[in-house]
DNA sequence: TTAAGTGTATTATTTGATATAGTACACTTA
DNA sequence: TAAGTGTACTATATCAAATAATACACTTAA
C-alpha cells in the first residue's frame, strides 16, 4: 500500500504522509476506514515505530486522520482542512515553483495546461468536466 | 534581488537557484546579464561564498548560467534544457502532488485550473525563442 | 608586472533534521 | 489478564547544509 524510496532525498515520514493522503484523494481510503497500526506499518516497512507515529501525528494535525488512544487510527471525514490560508497560499507558492521549471523546460501555457489536467483527473466537479 | 528566509526548511543554496531561476523566467535577467560575483552576492546576503558557488553550480548543470574562470558568471541563452527528461517527469510527479493537496483543501478541478491560470501567467502562448 | 577581481578546491568544524534503539506509560478490547 | 492501541522519553548515529579559513588558477586593468 505504501512504498518507501529510501535513497530518496524526502524524509519517510513525509512519504507516508504524502501516499496516505494520495490514498485518500482517490478514495482508496476512505472515511471510517482504519490505518495499519503503528507497530504493524512500521514492521512491514522495515522501520523505526516512531517514525510512523511522527507521520500519524502530521496526518491528524492536518485533519487527514483521529487517533483513539488504546483504539487505533481512522480516517476522517472530509471536512473543512485546518489551516486552509496557509495551506493555499503555500499552493500558489509551489505552483509558481513550477511555473517557473515549466518556463526553463521550454513548455508553452497550452503545454503546462495539458500537463495540469492530466494530473488533476482525481478533482471533483461533477457535471461538466468532461473526463 | 534575492531575499533569504533563513528559517525555511528549503536550503539556501536552493533558495537561490529557485530565485534566480525566476528571474530569467520573469525575463528581469536576460542572456548576457552578469550575475553577482560570488563573493558580492555572499557578502550582500550575510552567508558563505561556498554557499553562493554551490547555488551557481547547481544553475550551471542546469543550463540557466554560464561561468567563465576570472571572467564571472552570465545568463545563458534559452536553449534545449539539460535533463529535459527528468525534469519533466519530476514535474509531473508534483503536480500530481499538487493536486492530491488541492483535493484535501476541497478544491475543484475549475478552481484549481483558475490557480494554475493565475500562476503560469509567465508562460508564452506558443512560441518561445529557444533551440 | 602588479593588483584586484573572477570562480574553484580543499580541509575542518558546527548545526539541525532524520532515523533508530530501547524502555515505559495509559488506554481499549476480548 | 493479555494483547493490542498510540504516545513519551532519553540516548545515539547519520547525513546534508552551512560556515570558516586558506589556497589556487585565471582575467582584466592600472
Amino acid at each position: 500500500m505504501i512504498q518507501l524510496q529510501q535513497r530518496s532525498s524526502s524524509p519517510i515520514y513525509e512519504q507516508i504522509v504524502e501516499q496516505m493522503k494520495e490514498l485518500v484523494a482517490k478514495d482508496i481510503m476512505k472515511a471510517g476506514d482504519k490505518v495499519p497500526s503503528v507497530r504493524e506499518l512500521s514492521s512491514t516497512l522495515l522501520i523505526n515505530p516512531n517514525t510512523v507515529s511522527k507521520a500519524y501525528q502530521e496526518l491528524e494535525r492536518q485533519g487527514v486522520i483521529q487517533t483513539i488512544r488504546g483504539k487505533g487510527t481512522f480516517i476522517l471525514e472530509p471536512s473543512v482542512p485546518r489551516m486552509a490560508a496557509e495551506r493555499i497560499e503555500a499552493l500558489r507558492q509551489e505552483l509558481q515553483r513550477l511555473t517557473v521549471e515549466a518556463k526553463h523546460l521550454g513548455m508553452t501555457k497550452a503545454q503546462f495546461r495539458e500537463m495540469v489536467d492530466e494530473a488533476s483527473h482525481m478533482l471533483g466537479e461533477g457535471y461538466h468536466a468532461a473526463d
